[in-house]
Formats: structure tokens, C-alpha cells, sequence
DNA sequence: GCCAACGTTGGC
DNA sequence: GCCAACGTTGGC
């Protein structure tokens, strides 16, 4: 068993959207770095705890947590010639961009604001919380994982 | 709105 | 293969 962190601004897409899905479920369209996808192409399992962050907020803060329904699998917006993160190199047939779908497990009481993690001791080597970092799809490790959902008093 | 950090592109 | 220019991310 893994565990992710994936970002979203919640303008686009916010952690209450995912609990309206149909089933709480959605495919995560629209990564377009290498890193990322990677990190979902390779290693996400069925099953991988996902940290769900909501970027560019106010404060920014990780909001609830999220389960690997459906491991990877070509995303179809990439050659979507309407869609915001189309990508002309990608195709059906020679797909370049990929996606997991998950599900909402749990939503925290109150989100994990940014300043509080800041000062969270177990955090400190967090790619998250390395200046800098960009990463929309990364690993945690379990030690921090913990943490936070005990910070968020939160058991799964 | 500002800007530092970063990833990608493309000329050479 | 190098690296400058550029566009984007994302905290503040």
C-alpha cells in the first residue's frame, strides 16, 4: 500500500465537488508533467491512500482524504481537441497522458491549513512542503500520512 | 498582483 | 548536450 498527495485548486475542482460525484468517484484528467504521470502510470495501486490538497486557497490546505478506484489508464482528454489540457502528440492510439479514478474515503472536519503544517515537526522533509515544489501528484510517506490524519483527528 | 521556483522548448 | 527564453505553478 502507497500513499499519494494530489493538488487542485478548488476553483477548478474542489474536494466538495468529489463528494457530489456520482459514487463520490472521478477520473483524475488533465496531469501534463512527466513526473506526475509517471507516479500514476507505474506505481499507483488499488487501493493507495490519496491526500487530497487544495492549492491556490486560503489558506492552501490538505482537505480530506481519497482511495485509488481504478489504476491507470489512458486519459482521453489529452486528444480532446475542446478540452483545456488538450495535447496534439497525444493519441488513442499512441496515448502520452495518464489517469487513475478515485473515490472519496473521507472528508477532515476542517482543512489542514498550511501555516499549521508548517509548524508540524514530522512534516518538515514533506515534498509538499518544500519551497518551490510543484508536483501535483506525489508519494507520501506513511510516517507523515499518519500524521496528518492526526492532526485532521481523523481515522479511516 | 508579485515573483521565485520550476519544467519545457528550441536554437545552436 | 547546453542553456536562454518562456510559460506555468502556487505561496504569499
Amino acid at each position: 500500500m502507497n500513499y499519494w498527495l494530489m493538488k487542485s485548486e478548488p476553483g477548478s475542482y474542489s474536494i466538495d465537488d468529489l463528494a457530489q460525484e456520482k459514487k463520490k468517484t472521478t477520473f483524475w484528467s488533465g496531469v501534463r508533467n512527466y513526473q506526475a504521470r509517471n507516479f500514476m502510470r507505474d506505481d499507483m495501486q488499488k487501493g493507495d491512500l490519496v491526500l487530497f490538497y487544495h492549492s491556490n486557497a486560503c489558506p492552501p490546505a490538505i482537505v480530506g482524504v481519497a482511495e485509488v478506484v481504478k489504476e491507470s489508464y489512458p486519459d482521453f482528454t489529452s486528444w480532446d481537441e475542446d478540452d483545456h489540457h488538450f495535447d496534439p502528440k497525444s493519441t488513442p492510439e499512441n496515448p502520452r497522458w495518464f489517469m487513475v479514478d478515485i473515490k472519496l474515503k473521507k472528508k477532515f472536519p476542517e482543512p489542514l491549513g498550511r501555516p499549521e503544517l508548517a509548524d508540524v515537526k514530522s512534516l518538515a522533509d514533506m515534498e509538499l512542503m518544500r519551497k518551490g515544489s510543484r508536483l501535483s501528484v506525489q508519494p507520501v510517506k506513511k510516517k507523515e500520512f499518519d500524521a496528518i490524519l492526526n492532526l485532521a483527528s481523523v481515522t479511516l
